[in-house]
RNA sequence: GGAGACGUAUCGAAGUGGUCGCAACGAGCUUGACUCGAAAUCAAGUUGUCGGUUUACCCCGGCACGUGGGUUCGAAUCCCACCGUCUCCGCCA
């Protein structure tokens, strides 16, 4: 969502961001929405000023009566009728082009930074960094679930059972990894100054229908029978809802929040559930971090959270990666966007463990997360990126830290999450 | 889950259909006066949003009294639904 005074004033900046992110594609319809946008204020106008006609009328018509003159307020109650009748004719003719309006504006993308690179999919996205050497191991990598299974850290066959494709037991040391790994992301996130949050899990319809696309809910959301709630798909989900329609104090900015949360997802649509083992799965952790600032700050920002998310994982020993969405893989509230992907020893690739954003005021404006200032009140901007998504991020972890015997290494900074221990044996 | 009370601006709070009354009044905050300075006192200002006009300010108007509908010439006020808060009871990790 762009604000529609750009719009106004300047369609061709518009349509130039629409043709540099979609090339080739047709253009969206800037020219409809910048006519109907005319219409839709010279209808307000004369909305506006019947209302005041018939607010007028209305009070002499008190007035009268306090007189006892009652015909004189009986032709007067006549004439409001009429009135009423235009405006009522006005205000369908208003909701009709509004709704139009926010149809056409809600597929204007986000305006894109320069630095976005030029590209159709994902495939043209770039690499920009590398940290840590990427090894490949000197004997086979096996699929990440046959190490987890000789660790006796995984049973997915009972899951089947229990619960479906998609779904998964961690036992043992895996699970305690897996809890591990959240914990002292969690105290990597609040040692850098971010304010620890557990949110609700559940949102009501009003809070998913901002925070994203009827398509996209239709595709990732698990709605709870018999309630208005739905279970979140990502922490963000509540994160940024909690913030919907407020205005907030410009003291309290920039609000940094890291939130750990149970993921629910459908997966339907693109990729689809089959992939075999834990790497797209209807149910996992994650913690993430938020930040709501003021607009000259958020490219700042934006650079200090996947930093984060690339320090984290080389604390741990895993090589990552950084990689700049380009415009075709770029969602349309985005601004700029970067994933971080860590290596793979087994597949000889990287491959994504989060993805950081910066939806410049796009989000806030759809959502209406405003924060005061002297000359009003004024929309921030957001920015989410990925801490660490276990149990996909133990994938990484299980093949980057595998020895020849089968048994994983654990880094410095977990063994005390882990009660000590330097390494997971395998199972006898 | 049951019973009751309630939702008004930054906060407290009045307002049971129009005029007297521009959402009263009080507190807070801002500015000014007074003062060597402060307190007290006095005066003025102090919601958001959309549109018109505008470089901008100002000004004019519409809308908003939890949210959405309805009744009426006219709704903070009457009716309906939903959301939320509080008190009591019940149940519960």
């Amino acid at each position: 969502m762009i604000d529609i005074n750009i719009l106004r004033n300047n369609p061709e900046l518009v349509k130039e961001n629409i043709k540099r992110k979609f090339q080739d594609q047709k253009l969206p319809l800037v020219d409809e929405v910048v006519e109907l946008d005319k219409t839709l204020r010279l209808l307000k106008k004369e909305g506006d000023d019947k209302r005041r006609e018939k607010n007028e009328t209305s009070s002499q018509i008190g007035k009268l009566i306090a007189q006892g003159k009652k015909d004189e307020a009986e032709k007067m109650k006549a004439l409001v009728g009429k009135i009423n009748k235009r405006i009522t004719e006005i205000e369908d003719e208003e909701q009709k082009i509004s709704a139009r309006v926010k149809k056409i504006m809600l597929t204007i993308p986000n305006f894109v930074s320069a630095d976005v690179p030029v590209g159709k999919d994902d495939s043209e996205n770039v690499q920009l960094n590398t940290y840590l050497e990427a090894k490949e191991k000197p004997f086979e990598v096996p699929y990440h679930t046959e190490i987890l299974e000789k660790l006796g850290g995984i049973d997915l066959d009972s899951a089947r059972r229990t619960s479906g494709q998609g779904f998964y037991y961690l036992t043992g040391d895996i699970a305690r990894l897996h809890s591990a790994i959240l914990t002292y992301a969690r105290d990597f996130m609040i040692d850098r100054g971010y304010t620890y949050v557990i949110p609700p899990y559940m949102i009501r319809s009003d809070v998913v229908s901002g925070v994203m696309s009827f398509d996209e809910m239709d595709n990732m959301m698990y709605k709870i029978e018999g309630e208005d709630l739905y279970l979140i798909g990502t922490s963000e989900h509540s994160m940024i809802g909690r913030f919907m329609n407020t205005i907030l104090d410009e003291k309290s900015l920039p609000l940094k929040l890291t939130s750990y949360s149970p993921c629910f997802r459908k997966e339907k649509g693109a990729h689809g559930i089959e992939e075999r083992g834990i790497y797209r799965i209807h149910q996992f952790e994650k913690q993430e971090m938020i930040i709501v600032c003021k607009p000259e700050d958020s490219d700042k920002y934006y650079d200090e959270l996947w930093q984060n998310t690339v320090d984290f994982f080389v604390s741990m020993q895993i090589p990552v990666r950084t990689l700049a969405c380009c415009t075709g893989d770029l969602a349309d509230l985005k601004y700029k966007s970067l994933d971080v992907e860590a290596w793979s020893p087994r597949q000889k690739k990287y491959f994504e463990v989060g993805s950081c954003s910066n939806l410049t005021d796009a989000q806030a404006r759809r959502l209406g997360i405003r924060y005061k200032t002297e000359k009003g009140n004024v929309f921030a901007h957001t920015l989410n990126n990925t801490v660490v998504a276990p149990p996909r991020m133990i994938i990484a972890f299980v093949e980057n830290h595998l020895n020849a015997d089968g048994s994983v290494n654990i880094p410095p900074v977990l063994q005390p999450y882990m009660g000590g221990k330097t390494k997971i044996e395998i199972k006898k």
